[in-house]
RNA sequence: GUCUCCUUCGUCUAGGGGUCUAGGACACCGCCCUUUCACGGCGGCAACACGGGUUCAAAUCCCGUAGGAGAUGCCA
């Protein structure tokens, strides 16, 4: 039996990092299985589904690489068909129409919570004859009163819950529309999904699946409930915790592999191996080594990982990927000059946007300097300087190496230090005392600009 | 409340009765390299939640306890 997984989010908000790590599991396995990975778009709360969030979700999907095979599912288009199978559960009798109005439940349930008792829905209409009510009524499955259902989940385990805790769950509400319970069941049926791998906070839902399926007297696949991703206080990620939205990381400039590389390797492993190419983690990713326990997300573990891919990738992918954050188109010398400068300033951050922030030098001259940086204007330094000028307009080349060369000379026939001379010209030329090398520096700006930017730094009244 | 699940360094994890004085990675600390800061190299700190069993032997199996999380919708 082949594999066929499915990937089903709902367009009701911004894709969340935890539904994208769901996603790269299903992908992951599919690719391991050589099966299929699906993807459904769960948009039947048309009160909150947008287009922009489903195109959205498309579109992180494809940056992640993560391809799915055939065209997605448009779970709205699909309604008729929830509805036959409800309306055929009724027929068969293993369904039936319900006529408790919500205000009467709410108060049923008020009551429970008060006498410290659990709610469930009572079964009143169970074995009542009850006709339709347009708009009124809703088709409740009638769950299996005895017994216990089995789970013998991929991740979790052997779960068992009694049926005794289950209550006759909602299949069509009042105003026609099926609900997520029937939909998803009906769905993964008729796509023929063997495996459905989701987030651990649907495992108690599937008891309730599991009653649809037989109820329906369809296969039940296998599930896997992988665990929930944790912010750093130990609660589900969310908004609060900061960045919990795909879109997030994107815009504070991780790389794709990064994300993916770093969601791999939470809560599952492959030994001692960190850094996983995706081909190794198509052949070694199996569902069944998910672990158990949910994990905490790591943000300064994803920075270390993004730095490791950032030193990774050649210049002119990497010059690819800042260009979204730049707000400036780039002129060629610009471009030049920034691909050449690339080696020196990526071994120095984290993310993009720092990378960008860096690659600014490359750009223009500094627009403003720090305060520390006014210590470099005084009499001697400024006298460092002038001397820096004229060594780097005698020079033929001002290649670096022969620069430092010159600069040390300097240093020693002024008795200073070189870092003295260092930070100097790393004040005019970046404006900051933290940069690379500032002889690569002056290399890659060239003579003028260099001189340029240094004049214009010991003219400043700082 | 009820049901279900989880618990190894701060974090992600390896481990599945003896090879565990518990391994790796990130973070942190120190040293080296060094024009700053990084990178890189070397070294260090640091964990089996607790209590009972079972066993010659338990991080590993069982039972409790504690803590945490999720579910408990005519949301998905």
């Amino acid at each position: 039996m082949s594999v066929i997984v499915r990937f089903a989010p709902s367009p009701t908000g911004v894709l969340h990092i935890g539904s994208v790590r769901t996603a790269l599991f299903n992908w992951l396995y599919a690719r391991h299985c050589s099966g299929k990975f699906l993807l459904r778009i769960e948009d039947t709360d048309k009160l909150r589904s947008t287009e922009e969030n489903a195109k959205a979700i498309l579109r992180i999907l494809k940056w992640l690489q993560l391809d799915w095979d055939g065209e997605p599912v448009i779970q709205s288009t699909r309604i008729e068909r929830h509805k036959e199978v409800a309306n055929k559960l009724v027929e068969q009798g293993k369904a039936y129409f319900c006529n408790c109005s919500p205000e009467e439940l709410a108060l049923k349930k008020e009551a429970a919570i008060k006498e410290g008792k659990s709610y469930k829905y009572d079964g009143k209409c169970r074995n009542n004859t009850t006709h339709y009510i347009e708009g009124k009524s809703v088709i409740r499955l009638k769950t299996d009163e005895s017994g216990e259902t089995v789970l013998d989940d991929l991740v979790q385990g052997r779960v068992v819950t009694e049926n005794s805790q289950l209550d006759d769950l909602v299949l069509l509400r009042s105003d026609g529309t099926p609900t997520f319970m029937l939909s998803v069941v009906v769905d993964d049926h008729d796509m023929g999904v063997t495996h459905v791998i989701r987030g651990d906070d649907h495992l108690t839902n599937t008891f309730r699946h599991i009653q649809i399926y037989r109820s329906c007297g369809w296969d039940v696949p296998r599930f896997g409930h992988i665990p929930l991703i944790y912010g750093p206080d130990g609660t589900k990620l969310s908004k609060r915790h900061g960045a919990a939205s795909a879109q997030d990381y994107i815009d504070l400039g991780y790389l794709q592999e990064a994300i993916f590389n770093y969601l791999l390797r939470l809560g599952w492993s492959h030994g001692d191996d960190e850094i996983i190419s995706r081909e190794d983690a198509v052949k070694w990713f199996d569902i069944c080594d998910v672990g158990k326990s949910p994990a905490r997300f790591d943000m300064v573990k994803l920075q270390n990982l993004n730095a490791h891919y950032m030193k990774a990738r050649n210049n002119e992918s990497l010059l690819a990927s800042i260009k979204p954050f730049l707000n400036t188109e780039l002129s060629e010398m610009q471009t030049n000059r920034i691909l050449l400068g690339l080696d020196g300033l990526k071994s120095r951050a984290k993310t993009l946007v720092d990378l960008v922030k860096s690659a600014l030098i490359y750009v223009e001259a500094p627009e403003a300097y720090d305060e520390v940086c006014a210590k470099y204007l005084m009499p001697e330094n400024v006298e460092l300087l002038k001397d820096m000028i004229k060594i780097i307009q005698s020079e033929e080349s001002i290649q670096q190496d022969i620069l430092l060369e010159r600069a040390k000379a300097l240093a020693n026939s002024r008795d200073v230090k070189l870092v003295e001379i260092a930070q100097a010209l790393r004040s005019a030329l970046c404006g900051y005392l933290v940069s690379p090398s500032v002889f690569e520096i002056i290399e890659i700006l060239g003579k003028d600009e260099s001189i340029q930017r240094i004049r214009r730094f010991i003219d400043l009244d700082m």
